[in-house]
Parts: C-alpha cells; sequence; structure tokens
DNA sequence: TGTTGTACGTGCAGCGTTGTACACATCAGA
DNA sequence: TCTGATGTGTACAACGCTGCACGTACAACA
C-alpha cells in the first residue's frame, strides 16, 4: 500500500531545516524582529525563495501577531470612482508586504460586513463613503487602526480620513458655470444622512452662489439613491417655476440621467441647460455625453489612505487628515460660450 | 494597581463553561457532528447565542476545517455587469452560513491573487472572466471547489461553470439587425487568448451571418481593452471600404465609444449606423445612448455559481455547467424600422 | 584575568479550533 | 448475569505561527 502522499503545507519548519536553524530564527527574520544577523537573514530569505514558501495568514491570526492583510470596505462596485481608489491602494501596497481583500457593501450592512472583517484579524481597515456616524467610527477605530475616505469631519481624533476638498468642488463648479454665463443654478444633490462629503460640496455650492450674487436661486434637490426619483427630480429641473439653466449633480451618473431627461425633453445642452457632474468617470469623455465634470483624482484618494493606514498600523497615534483638491474638467456640457480651443 | 481589562475575545471555551460542558461538545455542535443530544444541543446554541460568540476564522483555518468563507474573484471593478454578479452571490449567499470576501485583479494578476486566497484557506472560489486557461483552473480546481463565471468549456470536469449562452447573444444580435434592415455587420471583439466567451459570441455571430446569407460581409475586428485602439477600431467602421451600416460589440463600453465616434463624426445613429451593446448594463437606458444590448442577467449568473459552489463544497464531484439564455433589449440605436408596437 | 555587556539564536508556551480516540452509560438480547 | 451494540460526551494531539524568556559566545572594560 502506497503512503498517501498528502499534500502538505510549506511551512516554517521546512524553511528551518533547510536554512539550517531554528524555527524561531526564521519568525524572527519574517518579523523582521531584532536581533538577526545578516548572514541569518540572508540564509533564510534564500531558503525562502528556494522553497516557495508563504506564511499562514490563519496561524498569524490566531497567534495574534499581524497577518499583513487589511480590508477594504465600498459601498457599491457601480461607481467606476472607487475603481480608481481601488487602483491607487493596489499600487501603494504594492510597495509593501501587506496585501488586501475587499468587501463590498451591497445588500449586506456596512455594520455586518465590517463585523466580519474584524473576525478575520486584519491589520486595518480602509473605509470608502462609509455612511456611519464618526461615533461609530471611532468606536471601530479602537478595535482596528483606520482610515475613512470620504469622510469629512477634521476634528476626529481616532482615525485618519483621505478626502477631496469637496467645498472647493461646489465652488470650482458654481465659478464655471457663471464665468459661462448661467445664472439660475440649482443643486442635485444626495439624500443621505452622514454624507459629509455631500454636506460639503452643498456648502461649496451654497457659498459660490452667495458670493456671484445669486442668493435668491440658491435650490438644493436632495435626492435619494433611486433611479425613478433621479428622474423626476431631474425633470423638475427643466420646467415649471424653478426651471434651472444649470445643474450642479452631486455625482457623474445623476448628471447623465439629467442629459438623458434634457434628451427626451428636446432641451438642448449647454445652451438651454449647463450640466455639471461629480468625479469625471470614463463616461464623461464620451460625446454623447461631454459631461464637464470635477476630477478628485481617487487614485491618490487611494494611495494616500494607504499610506496613513501602514503609518497607523506601525504605530503613529496622531490623526492625520489629507485633503486632495479637485479639478474641473471642462466639456461640451457647459460650453455655452464657446471655448476658445 | 488596577488588572488591565484585556479585552479577551469569546472562545469556544467560554461557551463551554457558560452551558457546563466540555468545550469539544460545543465544537461537535458547531461543526454538526455525530453525538450530540438535543439538550446538549440546546444548552450549548443559548449560551452561544447568550454570549455573543462567533467562531475564529483563524482558528478553524489553521486546524484544517472549514472556514465558512469563499472568495470571490473579478477582473475589473469598472464593468458594472459585474456588481450584477455580486448581487446574485451575496443574495444566495444569505441563505447559507458562508460569507464572502472579494478580490479584484486590476495591476496584481490573477495567479497572485489567486494564490493569496489560498493562503487564506477559504473554501471555495468563484471565478468570474477568467484568462487563465482551463489547465490552469483544473490545476487550482485540484486544491480548491471552484466555479467559473464566463468561462466556456463544457468538456471540463475539474469545477463547474456557469455562463450566460454567448453563442445565443452573437445570434440574436444579428438575427435583430437583420429584422431591421442592416446588412453590412461587423463585430467589435476582444483580443484576448482565452476568452472563451467571446469566442462563442464571435461563433454565433458568424453562424447567424451565414445563416442570413451575409457571409460577405463577416468581419471580426478584435481589439484589446485599450480606450485608443477602441476609438481607432470603432473609427474604422465607419468609413472607408470596410464601412458598416452595423456593429455588435461584445461589451457595452465599447459600444458607447462607437456611440461617441459617430456622434464625432456626425454619422446618424440609428440611419447610417446601428449598434448593439452586450451586458445591458444602466447606462444603455439612458436617452442620449438608448443603446440596444443583450441581458445576460448577471444576478442570475451569481446565484447559479453560488449554489454549485457550495454543492461542491458539501462533496459533490460531479461536474456541472450551467446556461442562461440570454434576451435582447431593443432600444433606439438599432430602430432603423421603427418599432410599431 | 575576571566581570559586565551586547548581539545573536533557541526553546517553548500559547492562540482557538478540528477531529479522532476513547470512556462511560444504557439497553436489548442471549 | 453477561455480552455486545448503540448513543453520548470528554480528552487530547495537532495545526503554523508569534513573541517572550532564556542560553551562549564573544568583545570590551576594569
Amino acid at each position: 500500500m502506497a503512503k498517501p502522499p498528502k499534500p502538505k503545507r510549506i511551512t516554517i519548519h521546512d524553511v528551518a531545516k533547510d536554512a539550517e536553524v531554528s524555527f524561531s530564527a526564521v519568525s524572527k527574520v519574517l518579523r523582521n524582529a531584532y536581533g538577526v544577523s545578516d548572514s541569518l537573514r540572508e540564509k533564510v530569505t534564500a531558503s525562502i525563495k528556494k522553497l516557495g514558501y508563504t506564511p499562514s495568514f490563519s496561524a498569524r491570526g490566531i497567534s495574534g501577531g499581524r497577518t499583513f492583510v487589511i480590508g477594504v470596505v465600498f459601498p457599491d462596485m457601480r461607481n467606476p470612482f472607487f475603481a480608481d481608489i481601488l487602483a491607487g491602494i493596489s499600487s501603494a501596497l504594492e510597495r509593501t508586504t501587506y496585501q488586501m481583500v475587499q468587501g463590498i457593501v451591497q445588500h449586506s450592512t456596512e455594520g455586518a460586513l465590517v463585523e466580519s472583517m474584524l473576525g478575520m484579524h486584519l491589520d486595518g481597515l480602509i473605509i470608502v463613503g462609509s455612511v456611519s456616524t464618526a461615533d461609530k467610527l471611532s468606536v471601530l477605530a479602537a478595535k482596528i487602526p483606520l482610515v475613512a475616505i470620504g469622510h469629512h469631519l477634521a476634528d476626529v481624533t481616532a482615525f485618519d480620513t483621505v478626502n477631496n476638498d469637496d467645498f472647493e468642488s461646489g465652488r470650482l463648479s458654481v465659478q464655471h458655470l457663471v464665468e459661462q454665463g448661467y445664472r439660475k443654478i440649482g443643486m442635485l444633490s444626495l439624500d443621505t444622512r452622514n454624507g459629509s462629503v455631500i454636506d460639503q460640496r452643498e456648502a461649496g455650492y451654497i457659498a459660490a452662489m452667495k458670493a456671484a450674487g445669486l442668493t435668491r436661486y440658491v435650490d438644493v434637490v436632495r435626492v435619494p439613491q433611486n433611479l425613478r426619483q433621479i428622474q423626476v427630480a431631474a425633470g423638475h429641473m427643466l420646467e415649471g417655476n424653478g426651471k434651472k439653466e444649470a445643474v450642479f449633480c452631486w455625482t457623474d451618473y445623476v448628471a447623465l440621467e439629467v442629459l438623458s431627461v434634457a434628451a427626451r425633453a428636446r432641451a438642448s445642452v449647454p445652451d438651454e441647460l449647463g450640466v455639471v457632474g461629480h468625479d469625471n468617470t470614463l463616461y464623461c469623455d464620451l460625446d454623447q455625453n461631454a459631461l464637464t465634470s470635477l476630477d478628485q483624482s481617487g487614485e491618490q484618494l487611494g494611495q494616500q489612505a494607504t499610506r496613513l493606514l501602514v503609518e497607523r498600523i506601525e504605530g503613529r497615534q496622531r490623526a492625520e487628515h489629507f485633503l486632495v483638491h479637485p479639478r474641473l474638467v471642462a466639456r461640451g456640457s457647459t460650453a455655452r460660450i464657446s471655448l476658445i480651443r
């Protein structure tokens, strides 16, 4: 009877045997612990490469040490902007020894997802566009190093934040629209409790409207993330008393719906209606949309968040809050005064 | 000196103490193992609920048992179609005790991502739109239960597959275009080695063209996933010798680029050029696009894949191959003969 | 030469589970 | 009364790693 060739995992012990050292020594090298000579390190790393050893995530988790895996939580998968953030995180992670798992809050709640990630002994968490309150996040941050992307709260001390300057986004949009000759400028915003990102955009919009002497035209319409309701709200922008000359939308997809409604109503863009989106997703550049939008560099947001998270894991206590500056990309949807070149 | 209130995790031992049984008994209940009386089960489950115990993922992984976590691998995050698949997986998972982690092949290679997921002792893997060969996937399937979505190979025995009937997609597209009076119908396909999904669509397109007596117009142009090259290829469809009357695109985004190029070139859609996309993503329904597309029900694909994976984890050996039927959703981009409904 | 450091390695006790081996009742049949 | 058979719960050795408590060797100092 042949021995069952049990396909054994390569462990730290195998490496130790191959390198002719104790298994604890290998562990030390892996953890970059104190008391390792260059020659030891060399021998061990050589054996690791030779045997193709990879540490067991589970064993690390159970023995209380670092797992070198971080979690990333996204609110949904449909906004291509999040892909940019992810790309930024990936690329920043390449320079480190950390890996990443993603979770997407789709049907499940953010809380449940985060809970299950906690159970996996991850080293840290990046939460994108969280709908939780700062308090809840602070509680979470007590359990695990945390960085929030898209959660404006400069006074939070328990975790780091990385944000676009959303106030500036609102301001730039209005400024651009005013330059193009629009006056009755409305805003299609999001109906959400803790969307502090949205709050900032609204505030920027309102401030810029006031600064331009257009206080009487200020109109913020908050709509839930629901196709039907977005269309209805967009329709209202085109007719009746509150008819607008231009609309600033909190995200590109809403702006595209406005373009759609305008097309159906045979309202000409940009002459009758100017439209500005947010995030400068890849659909903006299509000719049938030609959507002016604000670019908040998701890639950079992701990179910075990763940097901050790793710093936190390695021991930083003091909170940091990073801000990137948005850039307005002008396209046909606001080209009322045709841009000379 | 106050005792440091070490926030200890609730373990199986705590539950055992509370229920006044041995910790092995608790483990048995958890695993639904043989030799558990109703009264024991009751006591234990009561204590579990009372203490809010959740099993440690890491400990399960290390001791070689099930972790009740499955991995899902996506090729990218930009295609909203994948969100539908994910939704299907989530909803199917709700009825089970399994959880899910996602990985997205962005910059990292599929191989590296899968490797790291293997290191996490997951119970199973769903791979969406893999670019690996059937051989490589079979090797992988020997290590972990596997279901591939979007990988047509009915003769594979090592793992299950779930697919749209992509041949039918190609056929339906051509059939519809022919009905609308288009004859010179080209196809914008993907330049990839192992895109068997694409192969099927091409085959369906070619077969339908032949069946319609349009063999001489068959033209499959394979383009990599690169914005610039897609635009160039789209441009060629509009002019010169190979000028088309209609284009069938392998995915919606390519079709939207075709619409964009057509808009720039002032070619009228659908009169001068008919366009068909694939996946029926949410952008198709926007009026500025009004893109005819094939719906392959990502939600259903995800649900079926989950069902098959769980079955496999629980012991099934024989491979199963599930096929869903696509549905053509006609819109303005092919409405040459206006549809008298 | 004896003493004190200091740098480097090793030994080992967990971590929270799984799953097998085993002990102990209880009960039916001989 | 003895002998299984069966049903139920316990004991315990893994699993692969971390990180602390120790040795040991060798150099620097008194």
